[in-house]
DNA sequence: CCGCATCCCGTCCGATACTG
DNA sequence: CAGTATCGGACGGGATGCGG
C-alpha cells in the first residue's frame, strides 16, 4: 500500500475501512451499485448530477484496484461498460447500507425544520 | 447548510451521511469517543498521531456545529477540553460500528498476503 | 493545555479537447 | 459512449507562532 492517510494507531480498523471508501463518491457509487447490481458508465453519471466524466473514471477506477468493483468493456459501437460489485465488495454491504439508513432518518428531521 | 459537496440525487441519503462523516478524521475521532465516552482534546490526538493540532481542532469544529459532539471547557490552569457525542451523535454508532467491523476483517484477509 | 491566525505549498479537481 | 491528457485555479492542510 502506498500512502497511509488515515493512519491513527496503525491498524485502527476505521482507518482502514477508509482507505478503501473514502474519497469523492466513492460510497455514492458503491450505494447505487448495491441496489441496480449492474451499471453502465453513463447511468451513474446520470444519477451523480456533479460528478465529473473525470472524476468518475477515476474514483472508478480506484475502487477496481482495490476489487471492490469489476469491469466489463463490450468492443461494440458505441462502446459500453458495466461495472458491478466484485465478492469483495458485496461485504461492504452494511457498511454502506448503515449510512443510507442514517442519512433517511437525518433527511426527514432536517424536513421538520 | 452552506454548500453540499456530494449532490448525487438531491436528498441521496448516503450523500447525507457523508455531509456529516466525512472529512479528514472524523469517523476516527468517532470511534474514539465511541469506545471511550469522554476524550481530551490531548488524548485525542495522541490516537491519531498524524493528525495535525490544527486539523484536529478543525474537524472536532465541524462535529460540534453539526451537533454530533459537545464540547466542555475548564477554565483552570493548565485548560482542560472534554468532548462527547451528543445523542445525535450517538446515532451515528452503527454506521461507524459497520466500518469498523468491516476494517477488522480487511486487515486480517491483509495480514494473511 | 487548547485553539486560532497566518503563511505557503502541494494536490485535487473542473474545463476542455482529443482518442478508440 | 467511455476514457485519457493537459492545464490552471481553488482548496486542503502542514508549520509556526501567539494568546487564553
Amino acid at each position: 500500500m502506498k500512502r497511509q492517510v488515515f493512519d491513527c494507531q496503525p491498524g485502527c480498523p476505521v482507518e482502514s475501512t477508509l482507505q478503501i471508501i473514502s474519497g469523492k463518491w466513492k460510497s455514492v457509487i458503491l450505494y447505487h451499485l448495491l441496489q441496480e447490481k449492474v451499471c453502465h458508465f453513463g447511468s451513474l453519471q446520470r444519477q451523480l448530477v456533479n460528478c465529473s466524466r473525470r472524476m468518475l473514471a477515476l474514483q472508478l477506477k480506484k475502487l477496481e484496484q482495490d476489487q471492490i468493483i469489476e469491469k466489463i468493456t463490450y468492443q461494440d459501437q458505441p462502446f459500453k461498460t458495466e461495472y458491478r460489485l466484485t465478492l469483495q465488495g458485496q461485504t461492504l454491504k452494511p457498511v454502506i447500507l448503515a449510512m443510507a439508513v442514517w442519512g433517511e432518518k437525518y433527511n426527514r428531521l432536517q424536513k421538520n425544520k
